[in-house]
DNA sequence: CTTGACCGGGG
DNA sequence: GTGTACGGTCAAG
């Protein structure tokens, strides 16, 4: 039998002492195909010494006995490698090779092993160029199934085809409401498809709820659901940490099988760092609050992270606003559970929104780096740049580094080098902005000068034109420098043809996310051979690179300052100019600036500020990343201050947002009249408690806190007074009138009856708004002087 | 200044 | 199990 498909995810079985891969795909007739590959083997490199004799002989003849189990080695290759003789030792199991590489390292004829620590599946993937989502053509023989619709292959051929239109795939959002610990709602969300399940009964019109008996229904329900929608990507909010555990913990307690897989498998969990990931057989689970915490934040001007915020910034949708603890006392009343139903099928609706726009680059850099979507969702940055170098090691046929050990990792840790060049600002107000900054500031300079582990200090070259105490090879291309400048390359060109494509086409679509997964890969490696924990980690080119990117930013200051222009702030690869006609001047600058640099290397204009505020401390010294501006059409783009802070309460950054958007328009006195009328309403205790909430989560049970911060201590008399405060829950508290330190005036606010006017004035609304207004000369003594207008009519005008 | 504890998202 | 998170922030020492 013959047919093509797509691959969406793999695993393996041990079956009679035979490692059996299993590729779950999606045929061009939408019909799910489990393929099973018996063929394929794990295996390692081991390195020999000058002198080996007879090493080859012993590692064919090696076994050794774990738990009664034989463990061979079944074949040795004997290959080149790096312009060396390496042997290529197969085993039958993946589980052996931890094993047999820690027999063998202690050999005498042994100089190193290698390549032991590549996930089986993986190595699969990369020695057959197969890339997860692009389309191949199995040849096999058809087996019997069990489950009646699927195609189940026995392998006999995988080729790559030419890429096809790409099909579309079912995708599912859910979601969970849980009140202690148990479920009461799930809700499903798809193209065509939604649909609330409840434990409890109420009236209602809406045709998407279904009333289920108990909580036990309520998960079967969820099964079926999964199961005969066919679901092949199926996305949550936090589900790694949170609804894949509940249900997980439920399921056990009430008996519930989850026989989630399209292969009829029960649900499994794999480590992943402190938190476990729900595997399910052939349908690729996106918990995409992972995903965006480690590749979509950097990008975002949210500073928290929750589903409500960055829908908001990523598709321009809230969820609907309810109050938590009324919705769990309803929920007890039997009342307002319309309401209920309604926010938890928005909560799916977000996620699934979110997941149209982020899987596609999920899947494209499951494409560009050669592993399952399951894997690049949860990857961090520097993972997925060693992916992309492992494949590409491969390709060389280079020998892969290994990782660092424990003790490797903290001496690395111990390691440090200047980093970027951060302009000091100068507190204040300005005007006339132009942002300007380097295109791929670091890989750019990575291309250039060559920077890479293996031209570092080379031997063939003379050590001249050093960058902090190095240099880099100009005869050969490093391996870190050549897989850079495939990609800038690739999307350069992607980048071009895009100028020419219509933005809503499906082609448009595809190649859009191809160069952000690009770009991704890109602005990670410079933080990559910088990270402790990288196999091609280079503490030196780290340092090379930063040398490099402090050089070119103080020139282009230099330079800017020469044609007159004021230089307002500078970080890492850009400057924010300052001056009349800036315009013009702006894009004189950055033509004469491209002129000197090299190849690779460009400047671009980022945005145009009609306005800026740039914040200082209270001895008038300005402060690095902590500034806004506000764009020509009236974007506020705040840095670094606390106006999203969670542990500020609402006066405080409601305050300070306005006092920037009016300083920025002109209207100083304005700003200084509404922190003064902020001021004295607190005083005459005219401001709702609700304002004044500080939220912070209690992690865990309050004996376990050895700090007793504020939360922890208002939590702490709540329950004394009989209020029942679980773990997980969010503290809403206020600081109460009354002696002592700050935490023991800290109460729950529903025992809060008052607040403390000084504690507010001086810890919360002062410290945000002077945060701003200082640059203008302002102090607390000016908002402090009880009535006293004097001192604040000396700025007026 | 360094060290260690805490926290994220979810309900 | 071809293993063992992570980076930022803040209070205490």
């Amino acid at each position: 039998m013959k047919l093509q498909a797509q691959l969406l995810d793999i695993t393996y079985k041990i079956i009679e002492n035979t490692a059996i891969i299993y590729l779950y795909c999606l045929s061009d007739r939408g019909k799910n195909i489990i393929a099973k590959v018996d063929s394929f083997k794990p295996y390692f490199y081991v390195i020999p010494q000058e002198k080996e004799s007879d090493l080859l002989d012993r590692l064919k003849a090696f076994k050794v006995i774990r738990d009664e189990k034989t463990i061979k080695i079944t074949k040795v290759e004997e290959i080149r490698r790096d312009n060396q003789k390496v042997y290529k030792v197969f085993t039958n199991i993946p589980s052996n090779i931890p094993i047999l590489k820690d027999e063998v390292k202690i050999w005498p004829e042994v100089k190193g092993k290698r390549e032991f620590d590549i996930a089986f599946t993986r190595r699969y993937l990369i020695d057959n160029d197969i890339e997860p989502l692009s389309w191949i053509q199995i040849i096999g023989i058809e087996e019997e199934t069990t489950c009646n619709e699927d195609i189940f292959l026995h392998v006999k051929e995988i080729t790559k085809v030419k890429s096809k239109d790409e099909l579309s795939f079912n995708m599912l959002a859910f979601d969970l409401e849980v009140l202690d610990e148990k479920i009461i709602m799930a809700s499903f969300y798809s193209k065509d498809f939604r649909k609330v399940l409840c434990i409890k009964d109420f009236p209602t019109k809406q045709k998407y709820v279904k009333v289920v008996n108990n909580e036990k229904e309520l998960l079967e329900k969820l099964v079926e659901i999964i199961v005969s929608r066919k679901v092949n990507v199926l996305l949550g909010y936090n589900t790694d940490r949170f609804d894949f555990e509940i249900i997980k913990e439920r399921a056990e307690k009430l008996g519930v099988t989850l026989n989630l897989g399209v292969d009829g498998s029960k649900l499994f969990f794999v480590k992943r760092g402190l938190s476990h990931s729900a595997r399910i057989n052939g349908r690729i689970n996106i918990d995409l609050y992972a995903f965006v915490e480690n590749l979509i934040q950097q990008e975002l001007k949210a500073e928290t992270l929750s589903l409500n915020s960055v829908a908001n910034e990523l598709i321009g949708e809230k969820k609907y606003d309810i109050d938590w603890d009324e919705m769990e006392s309803s929920w007890k009343k039997e009342q307002n559970l319309a309401t209920l139903s309604k926010y938890c099928l928005k909560d799916s609706e977000l996620t699934y929104k979110l997941g149209e726009k982020l899987v596609p680059v999920v899947f494209s850099l499951s494409v560009l780096i050669g592993q399952i979507p399951f894997e690049v969702s949860r990857e961090r940055y520097s993972q997925v740049v060693e992916q992309i170098l492992i494949k590409h090691s491969h390709i060389k046929k280079t020998l892969i580094p290994n990782r660092p050990s424990k003790d490797e990792i903290l001496k690395r840790r111990g390691n440090s080098y200047a980093g970027a060049f951060v302009l000091e600002p100068k507190g204040g107000i300005y005007k006339n902005l132009a942002m300007l900054d380097y295109r791929s500031l670091y890989p750019s300079i990575i291309v250039s000068h060559n920077i890479s582990p293996e031209t570092l200090n080379c031997d063939c070259c003379e050590p001249k034109d050093e960058i902090m105490g190095n240099y880099f090879c100009k005869l050969k291309k490093g391996f870190i420098p050549e897989v850079l400048e495939k990609i800038m390359k690739e999307r350069f060109t992607l980048k071009s043809k895009l100028k020419k494509l219509k933005s809503g086409s499906q082609e448009y679509q595809d190649m859009y996310t191809r160069q952000v997964a690009l770009k991704y890969v890109l602005n990670a490696t410079y933080g990559y051979l910088a990270y402790s924990g990288a196999r091609w980690y280079c503490n030196e080119c780290a340092s090379a690179i930063t040398g490099l990117g402090r050089k070119y930013i103080t020139e282009t200051i230099e330079a800017a300052r020469k044609t007159g222009l004021n230089v307002v702030y500078s970080d890492t690869d850009s400057v924010l100019l300052q001056g009349e006609n800036i315009h013009e001047r702006a894009q004189d600058f950055l033509i004469k600036t491209n002129k000197k640099l090299p190849k690779f290397m460009e400047i671009e204009i980022e945005d145009f500020y009609q306005s800026g505020v740039f914040t200082s401390t209270s001895k008038g010294v300005g402060i690095k990343k902590r500034y806004a501006l506000l764009s020509e059409n009236g974007e506020l783009r705040i840095k670094g201050l606390e106006r999203v802070r969670r542990d500020w309460c609402a006066l405080a950054k409601d305050l300070q947002e306005q006092v920037i958007k009016l300083v920025l328009t002109d209207q100083n006195d304005a700003a200084v009249k509404l922190v003064q009328e902020t001021v004295d309403a607190l005083k005459k205790k005219e401001i709702a408690l609700k304002k004044l909430q500080i939220y912070t989560k209690l992690k865990k049970t309050i004996d376990k806190y050895e700090i007793m911060t504020p939360h922890v201590q208002a939590a702490k008399r709540a329950i004394e007074r009989g209020l029942e405060i679980k773990v997980g829950q969010t503290i809403r508290y206020v600081i109460t009138e009354g002696e002592g330190r700050i935490s023991d005036k800290a109460e729950i606010i529903k025992f809060a009856t008052n607040y403390d006017s000084e504690y507010y004035i001086e810890n919360q609304i002062l410290p945000a708004a002077l945060r701003i207004l200082r640059v203008l000369g302002y102090s607390e003594d000016d908002f402090l002087m009880k009535g006293k207008q004097t001192s604040l009519s000396k700025f007026a005008g």
